[in-house]
DNA sequence: CGACGATTTGAAATCAGTCAAGAGCAGTGG
DNA sequence: CCACTGCTCTTGACTGATTTCAAATCGTCG
């Protein structure tokens, strides 16, 4: 292979959604770009910025999130592994929101304008991001129904289930059992919720024996129990329209 | 011309962001649509559905919501004149969330082969389309902070900016004086809050006389003053990034 | 006029937030 | 090896914003 492997993580990402052949792979592989290690609560935009690369996650996990005037966060998505988080901001001039990590990250970063070309030039990957966006937004969607129209328990419950999914997906834990991204302060800034709150809640699910925890692991005995009382239907994810995995 | 312009208003929307020639005008004029008067509370999309056409607005309200198990609803978005209303839900195979009209509308229906097409085959077109998903994006990222962590009075007074400049950048009102689209009922469902809610809060707005309202029409006597205390900041509408009127 | 939807208002109930303090845990440095 | 420091997590008591329930009023349109 004449290419270095260190952007597979984006092919194996769009290879879910749309069928590439080998020149696309390629294409991929050989976008230049520059690695660098991200320490934990790195910046990797600040709103306001006018970012020229875009950042594509290796490994570790990253937020997006937005700040009121008087300082309430609020996290819009959590990125990992393949994820290319700042698609958004990067095509728009100026960021309009902030891009930050939770832990260590490994990122490779790859100039916008590259991005652009192969997207354009290549109707198969341009296809391919699009639909990245396409089920990110629609990822965004389900998170604003649920701060906006459900309840402290049911919120906190559809989130452990789609951790639950996307973990899996990319392989970080299993749709049982998986180990929470976030801190109890961080869950609720994606929630809407304090971080008191968002502790009882918890305590209250385990006491009813809809999940078991310790520390940061979750464990969901009942899959379809907690999907029921969470309000959880999954088709929002749009998984039933990947492919079967590539060889 | 050529070409009826009845998709004008698509154009129209698309040069405010790339700057577009003939040829890339013509296409948009080109589009095979069919043209269609709906009633209030039509659904244009519905959860589930397998759309296979793209809807311009022409004239009128839209709004994009989705709803809970237990029939709670929120509305993510409202769209109006040159918006494609669910070019989201027409790319993904599925709709995710359902687009109901909130007033009479003419819309025109465009295969979305056709768009796929000219998004492929005009990279002018597609950028300027994958912009519009963008700025899209930017406007329900702000929602989201609004819904999740902002309390009723600012909230209110938050929406009800964003109102004044997008009614005025189409055409439908002034920042200072416009006509609100939906009634209090359908603001709550856009806000996360009660109907009975909104009303105590658009009261309490009026008492602070930070605005003047009879009935559906909204007065803004101080934008300086509501901006303010409805931590207000245009800057995610991207409008500065708008292109000066085309001829 | 009558009817229906939208708005307005009040009183009571509740979910979630605030404040404050203690406990657990990991890393650091003496 | 232990004490210290700084997070994160827990817990309790209190407060308050928003919801709920219910009924009255307004406005518009046939």
């Amino acid at each position: 292979m004449p290419f270095p492997d260190t952007l597979m993580p984006m092919v194996t990402k769009l290879q879910m959604w749309t069928r590439l052949d080998d020149a696309d792979r390629d294409a991929v592989l050989a976008l230049p770009h520059r690695l660098r290690a991200l320490r934990a609560h790195e910046f990797i935009v600040r709103d306001g910025d006018e970012p020229r690369h875009s950042c594509l996650i290796l490994s570790g996990y990253a937020i997006r999130h937005k700040l009121t005037g008087s300082g309430g966060r609020q996290i819009m998505s959590i990125h990992m592994k393949g994820d290319i988080v700042d698609l958004q901001n990067s095509l728009l001039r100026s960021a309009d929101h902030n891009v930050q990590t939770l832990n260590d990250v490994e990122a490779a970063f790859i100039p916008i304008a590259a991005i652009e070309e192969i997207a354009v030039g290549r109707p198969n990957l341009g296809k391919a991001m699009w639909n990245e966006t396409l089920v990110d937004g629609a990822i965004f969607r389900e998170w604003t129904l649920n701060i906006g129209r459900r309840d402290a328990r049911t919120r906190m419950g559809h989130m452990l289930c789609e951790f639950a999914l996307r973990l899996e997906t990319v392989g970080l834990g299993e749709q049982c059992q998986y180990e929470l991204p976030m801190t109890q302060e961080q869950l609720a800034d994606a929630l809407g919720l304090t971080s008191v709150h968002v502790n009882r809640t918890l305590k209250a699910l385990a006491a009813e024996g809809l999940i078991e925890r310790t520390n940061r692991s979750v464990r969901i005995p009942d899959w379809k129990k907690l999907a029921e009382i969470a309000d959880f239907d999954s088709r929002y994810l749009h998984l039933d329209q990947r492919l079967p995995a590539a060889t």
